[in-house]
DNA sequence: AACAACCTCAACCGCATCAGA
DNA sequence: GTCTGATGCGGTTGAGGTTGT
């Protein structure tokens, strides 16, 4: 007997669109055998998906405590913050924002933000993405680095939607305070994934 | 009212990384 | 140390909805 991959599993599974029974028999399973194993998962509640896609619409839809839609200013503000710490980093940063999802706020970045941003740089003849990058302290300076790579090859997107982005994005000019914070807020990351 | 163009977001895909054998 | 399966992540796609002409 073949082994039953995710591969074999292509031609015949279902796709696209989940329905409300699917749902509901994904989050029955899961509510008795927890959020793992999505091979096994998949083939207890039947539903002919393979484990990625169970996985995937447990963890953008089905979650208990999920925020949907109406991204606050405050959440914005921290999304375009952290973007610009940590670049297309989706789940980290959404693992700062309480309820939201990676894929929710890549798609919000991607609708939203992005376009915002762009408009702007045309609107300003030029990008602020030099000058305003060149000093910085400490760990974020090392993790700019990185990230600067990042965006060039992103084709260099930041720059501002409603407000002075070089003030905004420069952590030259942060205040101690908020320095020490995104600090702590990157070691506990680099901590939290050695643990998990 | 009809059609086209555009936008949003759920879902898929491929790759990277991790963990256990 | 190596292999293999499971899981996680970011990029991309496409269906459905909305807006403009």
């Amino acid at each position: 007997m073949a082994p039953v991959t995710d591969e074999s599993i292509k031609k015949e599974v279902n796709r696209g669109a989940w329905t409300a029974e699917e749902d509901q028999k994904l989050a029955e399973v899961i509510e008795i055998q927890g959020a793992k194993r999505w091979k096994k998962i998949a083939a207890k509640a039947g539903l002919n998906r393979c484990s990625k896609s169970c996985r995937l619409r447990w963890m953008n839809y089905l979650r208990p405590n999920i925020k949907r839609g109406n991204i606050s200013d405050e959440e914005e503000e921290l999304i375009l913050r952290l973007h610009k710490l940590l670049g297309n980093r989706w789940s980290l940063i959404a693992g700062r924002l309480p309820g939201r999802t990676d894929n929710e706020i890549k798609n919000y970045w991607n609708s939203h933000l992005g376009k915002k941003i762009k408009q702007k740089e045309k609107k300003n003849g030029n990008s602020t993405k030099e000058g305003s990058k060149t000093k910085k302290t400490g760990v974020i300076e090392e993790d700019n680095a990185e990230v600067k790579q990042r965006d060039t090859a992103n084709g260099g997107e930041d720059s501002e939607v409603c407000f002075d982005v070089d003030e905004f994005f420069d952590f030259s000019n942060e205040s101690p305070l908020t320095l020490e914070w995104i600090s702590k807020f990157l070691v506990q990351d680099e901590s939290l994934c050695k643990l998990s």
